[in-house]
DNA sequence: ATTTTTGCAAACCTTTTGCATGGAA
DNA sequence: TTCCATGCAAAAGGTTTGCAAAAAT
């Protein structure tokens, strides 16, 4: 997950000018720890700096994902949440309940992958692969008979 | 690809009523060879049927949903699509093109899978895993320089 | 200087809802 | 006869847009 220096490192090197707005919302997706809705992101990004607008928000996600500063991930209730990005080909592990979310870097996935592919003769292809489950805090937190996060919302 | 006999089967014992439209939005889900869009289906719907209303169709999407007869496919461009549900555990290749769809059956990836989720402690989970690509016949057809599909449109 | 970016508010567009009517079981 | 499903039209909800003003290069 991307530092708030590589994500300023990443927005320098992407030709868009550099903005306080741009700033401030770097500085708000620093605060995040898991996956987030673009209302979530809209309500930190109020608190933090009332002055910025919805559409400049929304603008700026688009920026962001293309940069991979973001990236954008399609739960299974249907809900498309954001996460903070990091380097290269990855997939992610999300907890359906808090909204944490682990890497899983080196694709295990690429050889089986390549196989499918190629017998069925596709090119240009990408994958994305997406597990969802409940993280091991959030099982301690159900057998408990509580309701707990850890202070990440998701839907 | 379910047939029509076996989505109405599904839907018979779905324990929701057979209706007229059900009815005939299973004859419009026959006609589609590779994925669609909820506009898609309902302007084939209209077609087919124009007393059918917005309403029913997207009710019954739902419905469809819940009992596999339909599956909701995340492109990577945002869009979300339907395809006519197939049974079993799979995944899918879709064509970026003309939308056409290949079931992977067999889902190759499951011990991987598993290995990742325990390590990582996660329960109750679930993976849902999307390649995307051009199928063979829309490489040829590029090839050619035309921008044909199947007959099937996608965004 | 020039071009991008912003904020506002209105527009958009797809999906959902409330409610009275109609239809299945 | 009971409850579910439908159609309509209006509402919702989240995202995008047009535009003039402001800021970045």
């Amino acid at each position: 997950m991307y530092t708030f220096d590589e994500m300023l490192s990443v927005l320098n090197n992407s030709g868009y000018r550099l903005t306080d707005q741009r700033l401030s919302l770097l500085r708000v997706l620093e605060t995040f720890s898991g996956s987030f809705s673009a209302l979530d992101f809209e309500k930190k990004s109020n608190e933090m700096d009332p002055s910025i607008g919805r559409a400049t928000m929304f603008r700026a996600i688009d920026l962001f994902l293309e940069r991979g500063i973001l990236e954008k991930i399609h739960r299974e209730n249907g809900d498309d949440v954001y996460i903070v990005g990091s380097k290269g080909h990855h997939h992610h592990l999300i907890c359906r309940v808090c909204g944490e979310i682990r890497d899983i870097d080196a694709c295990p996935f690429e050889e089986e992958i390549e196989m499918i592919i190629e017998k069925e003769g596709f090119a240009r292809t990408l994958h994305r692969i997406e597990i969802e489950g409940v993280c091991r805090n959030c099982q301690k937190v159900v057998e408990e008979g509580e309701s707990g996060t850890h202070g990440v919302k998701m839907g």
